[in-house]
DNA sequence: GGCCACTGCTGAAACGATTCATACCTCCCT
DNA sequence: AGGGAGGTATGAATCGTTTCAGCAGTGGCC
């Protein structure tokens, strides 16, 4: 059927052995036998086959990447960043998108242990303790990734979430807003909680200052949109001031709202902050202030942390590495002055 | 090292025959004996070696997709389209992005190829035919994924490009606009060249109707917001009075550019639509017409040609799939009366 | 009793690349 | 001449799963 490193060397009329080695270490083989090999290679269509190769080796090359949101920029910002540093290393990346479903994020950490992948990262949908002691356990190197972690079992690389909502809710606060709403996604995100409790902090060092939390069950363009009808239901004389919402997709979904509904002016009425950074955020219908993770940089780190732990084996000490965000002021929260 | 079959079937005091049946034909063995083999893998934390599996098999249980531009949400949402399908099969989707460069592309089919893969979805770069030829030849089965193909040997997905081109600009042409411009990518993009080539038709029909082309380099938001920067520095006398992007990333950027700078009004001055119809485009500075794709069904299809394929072998004819867009109107087009 | 059918299980062979101990040359040095 | 070193090439063994021909045991039927 197909053609094996057995019908190459009977072609170039070497062995088996000296086939692999053209293939792997070249410059151990005679250059004369390097080019009949590489030739009967060309003529015969020879193409290796991974499985076989991975068998020997015990691991693939590959890297396991589950992320949240796949329709997410920020993930694929982040994929982006993982395959980059991947390819450097002659790896490749394997992106899995969970949906913020732990049944298929089971799913995709099994397949991922079936294939032997040379390390995993993880964007991990809650906490489930469970399933990390049973990565651990199964030994593939794995890294969380968006998500700080106590344990010193698992590096991690993430972005100081809790800073992030505070320095998002500060600013509010800083230009005048009081009545500030919260909107999320489940709780069971860390990330969600995360940059709430940031808030919370914000709020409490102002004392005339509430906060409202709205807890949608997605972080989706379509939730935010929701949230924000709601928001334009309430009677004027109950609505905030100022919304920070969890991501930018909500961010979007309620400014669609509030365009659409036409009751409510973004930043006269409510001032309103995403989170992310997305490109998207600089075209909509009022360019919205947010909160800049380095997306990019965090996906390579990640990658760097399982090389590294590879590389070092047992005496390797799990890293937490933790960005700091940063704020981005546009118009949407601009105080009007 | 690691738990096989072997010390599964030693455990359970069985052979390793019988464990590979508990494993895929559990119907075949005795429920005593079965029991006793679930129970040893449980205990010895077996998990299948997913590299020997094909090796054996000959192929994997994997579908390799390779998309353009894995930030643009239509591409992703043919990528959930493609992965809920396969699901179905049974198959998992290895997801690639290619970002319209050639050489990345190459990398990635050579490695579907090296991987077996159980059949590859592709959105190729540019036309390629040797590239698809050698596809062919490797006996891959291949569905080409939005790009229509009139070469009998491959099945394709696509939508109806130039349809679309025509209906945006006819609908631009309808609400009284007569000195179009066209944004566009690269030209060796095919749906570029297609969409170019709808709008160019629904021009040629009105006699006073002129198109002027611009073409960037990318289809992102960047560049967008580069190519509304140079129409806002036009003099007035020689600015469009309707835009014609290529798709909605290219829009978002050129709205970007309209309301930094100010200087040109949508749909007042100048009418936008784009194509795609992404999740962000109901929440731009002004709420974007577009044409809609059926991006899920695209994937979804691309899968089951695949299916098919591999079900009927020999006999099977490829299938050329062509789907109609749709236009959504919105308030980036509404003619102000 | 002899034969057949059926169920349940066995174990060797096969998949294809890589590794490694071994062997063969040449050349050079003593 | 003998021995060592260095450069090349060999091919059997190995990785872990699946497949399949075949064996044993049981029960039914004539």
């Amino acid at each position: 059927m197909s053609v094996s490193v057995r019908n190459v060397a009977d072609k170039a009329g070497v062995s088996v052995g000296t086939v692999s080695n053209v293939l792997n270490r070249p410059e151990k083989v005679a250059k004369a036998t390097v080019e009949r090999v590489t030739a009967a290679i060309a003529e015969l269509g020879f193409v290796r086959n991974d499985a076989a190769r991975q068998l020997r080796a015990g691991r693939s090359r590959s890297i396991g990447l589950s992320v949240l949101d796949i329709g997410n920029p920020f993930f694929t910002d982040v994929a982006r960043g993982a395959e980059d540093r991947a390819r450097d290393a002659g790896l490749s990346v394997l992106l899995a998108n969970s949906d913020e479903d732990a049944a298929r994020e089971d799913e995709h950490l099994d397949l991922f242990a079936e294939q032997r992948v040379f390390g995993i990262l993880l964007t991990p949908v809650g906490a489930r303790p469970e399933r990390l002691e049973s990565l651990r356990r199964q030994g593939t190197p794995t890294v969380l990734v968006d998500r700080q972690t106590d344990s010193s079992d698992f590096s991690s690389v993430a972005v100081d979430d809790v800073a992030g909502g505070y320095m998002a809710v500060k600013h509010l606060l800083d230009i005048g807003r009081r009545r500030i709403v919260f909107v999320g996604g489940p709780a069971r995100i860390r990330q969600v909680a995360d940059r709430l409790e940031g808030a919370q902090k914000a709020v409490a060092e102002v004392s005339d200052a509430t906060l409202d939390v709205v807890l949608e069950d997605s972080l989706s363009v379509l939730r935010g949109r929701a949230a924000g009808e709601r928001l334009c239901a309430r009677p004027a004389s109950n609505r905030p001031d100022a919304v920070f919402a969890a991501n930018d997709l909500l961010a979007m979904g309620l400014l669609q709202a509030f365009a659409m509904l036409g009751s409510i002016r973004v930043p006269d009425d409510v001032a309103l902050i995403g989170y992310d950074d997305i490109d998207f955020t600089r075209a909509s219908v009022v360019p919205l202030s947010s909160v800049r993770q380095p997306s990019h940089e965090i996906g390579h780190t990640a990658v760097d942390l399982l090389l590294r732990e590879n590389a070092e084996g047992e005496d390797f000490t799990h890293e937490q590495f933790v960005f700091q965000p940063e704020l981005v002021v546009r118009e949407s929260t601009s105080d009007g002055s």
